[in-house]
DNA sequence: GTATTTGCAAACACTTTGCAAGCAT
DNA sequence: ATGCTTGCAAAGTGTTTGCAAATAC
């Protein structure tokens, strides 16, 4: 029985971006992480950062999205593949779950004759809060 | 009765970027739309090419759309909601409607209580070309 | 010890802004 | 005539690259 194995080397930088990423309930931007890096005394370059997600990202350990602001936000994969509620007042995130989704990439699958490998899904709109 | 109404001074650039964005069968970049232009021996500026997009997306004329490229598209408004199929293989994108999504946006405002404005749905994955 | 990772500087890609000149109405 | 629209230069934002120094293993 073998196992996937990467290097992956410990560095200080890397600990920290993962469990800030791991303990995070929203997507979160490069500033948001660097400034996290930055309280906890770790002055690491924004290059660094870059790199060091993309690694994460290309490995498969986390997962890129967009929210039309024109950048990538990060965050840890779940084992429960989810969608976000985006409040376009208060930028506050919510996760939702959408089996249908599955389902419609079965039926795009036999009616259009492409083989779907991933989607991105966001919903844009006033969360309870704001909408008062 | 009265009818919304806004200014939209016919300009040569304003004229053609919308005869190409309703000719288009796929969302454009702004790259692509100045390249059209150039043909069209309209040598429009860049910015002015931005200004006219975003004078078009805030009018509710086009949309905007992103798929994970780090840059925006651009594609008339249709009245019937639609959303992309893109090859991670060739780059070809297809439209697909997705009835489902209006289904799943009251169940959303039901549970999450979650007023949902507009949202965003893209596949990506290989093409029937592609997958030989 | 060695290959990987980092920092710095610089560049790159995409988009926005200020202001004066130009043009549609 | 007037206010909207454009071009130019410049700057802003997000991201990537080259290379030498630092570091995890």
């Amino acid at each position: 029985m073998t196992q996937i194995q990467f290097t992956f080397k410990k560095t200080p930088a890397r600990l920290a971006i993962s469990e800030f990423l791991s303990g995070v309930k929203a997507p979160v931007d490069v500033e948001q992480i660097i400034e996290y890096l930055r309280l906890q005394k770790l002055d690491t370059n924004k290059v660094t950062v870059y790199r060091i997600l993309d690694f994460l990202f290309k490995n498969q350990i986390i997962d890129r999205v967009e929210f039309g602001e024109g950048k990538y936000r990060y965050e840890f994969k779940t084992n429960h593949h989810h969608h976000h509620l985006v409040c376009t007042s208060c930028g506050r995130v919510q996760d939702v779950e959408a089996n249908v989704v599955e389902k419609l990439e079965n039926e795009i699958q036999k009616n259009k004759n492409f083989k779907v490998q991933s989607h991105s899904m966001e919903f844009f709109g006033l969360c309870s809060a704001c909408q008062k």
